[in-house]
DNA sequence: TTGTAACTGAGAATCAATTGCAAATAGTCA
DNA sequence: TGACTATTTGCAATTGATTCTCAGTTACAA
């Protein structure tokens, strides 16, 4: 079995829930495919399989799978958040350009020490954090140019 | 006049619009306390004002703020964007805590220049950054050991 | 002072997200 | 294996935040 499904199937029996062919239909979506989703990204791609599922039940197995480790929110882009699989890539943060949308992952180690640095300076215990700086990308920053009213 | 009543005048000026009886009690309220507060807590301190006024308009005074450079949105409680004045005070970013609510705020020198650095790599013009760290503040550790189900 | 484009409040509309409910079902236990 | 039961599901209704519409009002430039 593969090894997402065992997680998400051991969180589920721990909690006393079941393992449904929805929850696997969600399940299998997200990771069948890498990099970021929402919501409606997801129903878009289920809604149309046979026996495709609603969005209520999306909306349900979200949380499910955030508790059970293998999702995370994000970000927010147009004011919903934004998913991404945790379950085998290392945190990142990300940079965002406000023109295209395009969404850039990067690591600094030295940022993630300092952070617990901070945190230690506060008696702060941290569980998660999210670091997302907004701007133009290389390829937008010449059309911006032209179009900086805001 | 203060100081952030003329940084509005002059932004709305500029754009052609107009400086209202409405736009000053939100803008004056905004600045008679420091701290985050976000748009229902406005509403409920301006609506029993003499005069108050609707929800809407501080929704339609929000965005016209932001871009006058007098606030920014930091951060989402419980879905909510929560913003916070940013003239006068310098950046900084947060630790929110998960059981009590409390945010604490921090700069840390270090981690902005290492953000530019990254910034610098992707070729990437930083407008805005963000970075909230989730936990447990010092006081909540001990009774949040009681309860870690989630 | 006047003209006009911008503004306001009130309520309707919208949009994502949540919930109630009745029917269906996964998974446990006999 | 089969029955039982708490959990799920889809659907539709609901919620809660935010935006929009519109008719009356007003700031402010000329």
């Amino acid at each position: 079995m593969i090894k997402q499904e065992l997680i998400f199937r051991d969180y589920l029996r721990a909690k006393g829930l079941k393992f449904t062919p929805e929850r696997r239909m969600v399940l299998e979506e997200i990771f069948s495919f890498s990099g970021h989703f929402d919501v409606e990204a997801l129903y878009d791609k289920l809604r149309h399989r046979v026996g495709g599922l609603s969005l209520a039940t999306i909306y349900r197995t979200m949380p499910l799978l955030i508790k059970a480790g293998l999702i995370k929110e994000v970000m927010r882009c147009q004011n919903r958040p934004q998913y991404e699989r945790c379950f085998g890539s290392p945190h990142h943060d990300h940079l965002i350009c406000i023109k295209c949308g395009r969404v850039f992952e990067f690591r600094e180690e030295e940022i993630e020490r300092l952070q617990d640095k901070v945190c230690q300076r506060f008696g702060f215990r941290p569980i998660e954090h999210r670091l997302g700086i907004k701007g133009y990308c290389k390829n937008c920053q010449i059309k911006e140019r032209n179009s900086r009213n805001v």
